[in-house]
DNA sequence: ACTGATAACTTTGCAACGCTTAGATTGAGG
DNA sequence: CCTCAATCTAAGCGTTGCAAAGTTATCAGT
């Protein structure tokens, strides 16, 4: 892709790989446009091309994750077969997710996109709700509809609640203490599964 | 309190107070300093001598809001003697404290406010949980103590993950529509409750 | 191959931010 | 009444996001 010194080729991928390159080695940190562009060796302002705000860059960021988590999620929970299996695997997978790529975690739900702005990210989102969706309607094909919605709703909220508290340290000692992510999916997912009807 | 023109006299409380104000005029935006300070009338390096970073007057932020929390629903739970419509008053009053102060609710949970850092707000945190815990411990007298605190985990997570998709307007629109915060809790409360022994 | 048109990039510059340092003001305790 | 520490102001540094204007390469149309 490299086309000359004065045209980067790919400016725009390559400022998402660095910022979750960033992202990665400190998940904490807030990005700054001008970091990611002097590690890349443009301008301070070339990125300002791709993504006319740093929310467009985080937003673009976010979209990237929720594509990663539901194609994790899909190939996590394809391993087998079994419907129970298959939702406990569902939610290792997402809790495995926000555990590996804590900061990209982070850009996706806790540091505040906006939704109402960017349908594309609200679109993204619901994309990747919708495997734990599909899978709970598996789990009870007999349920009403509305309830079928709510146990996915609090099977998403639960998982989300999870990884999220794991994210930022706020697990009680007693309970991150000899807690495997395995452990905390089962957890979570024997919540949901007994509601089957 | 005012003592002089030049001595503010409680600008520390005046600080977390406009901070407030301005988390609940838009609870996303990210807040400012010098704009806290210019609000108050001092000058924009007045609040240093109070709080040395911003992560410090985010963090004391944080502090007063867990203990909001803990207040709030100790008092609403303390409303009703059953223990399950306990259980429920105190989802409920978690979630209406996300709702009634959405920036708040953000500092404290989502923007990455640093417990290791700050041994204070883990305390503070922790305090919080413990209603809950208390709660389920009173739910469930004869389960075995690692099952109960599982399920306080559990059930602060689910609260949690709810609470959090809800102030980032991530709930799915078929959910949302025509679903009040009694009704969420409700749904929350069932899982839990149900894991009774 | 020539020629615009256009997208991608650089340079320059501005305002806002967090934070530091040095100095002014004040009230509280001895 | 005096001292001194706490509280505040003033000035300034480096960084940031973003805008405006100019430069360079690419590519479509002839």
């Amino acid at each position: 892709m490299e086309k000359s010194a004065y045209h980067h080729g790919d400016l725009r991928s390559a400022l998402l790989d660095a910022a979750e390159d960033e992202l990665q080695a400190d998940p904490r940190r807030s990005l700054s446009i001008r970091a990611l562009a002097s590690k890349i060796g443009v301008s301070a302002t070339a990125p300002h091309a791709h993504f006319k705000t740093k929310a467009d860059l985080l937003t673009a960021l976010a979209i990237r994750g929720f594509q990663r988590l539901r194609d994790e999620t899909i190939r996590k929970s394809a391993e087998t077969a079994d419907i129970d299996q298959k939702f406990i695997a569902l939610a290792e997978a997402y809790l495995e997710f926000s555990k590996a790529h804590p900061g990209l975690y982070r850009v996706m739900f806790l540091t505040g996109a906006d939704f109402d702005a960017y349908p594309d990210l609200r679109r993204a989102s619901l994309e990747s709700f919708s495997v734990l969706q599909d899978t709970v309607r598996e789990l009870q094909p007999s349920a009403p509809f509305d309830h079928a919605q709510d146990v996915a709703f609090a099977a998403w909220a639960i998982v989300h609640g999870i990884a999220s508290l794991l994210s930022e340290d706020r697990v009680i000692p007693e309970v991150a203490r000899s807690r495997e992510i395995s452990d905390l999916a089962r957890i979570a997912a024997r919540l949901i599964v007994s509601q089957k009807v």
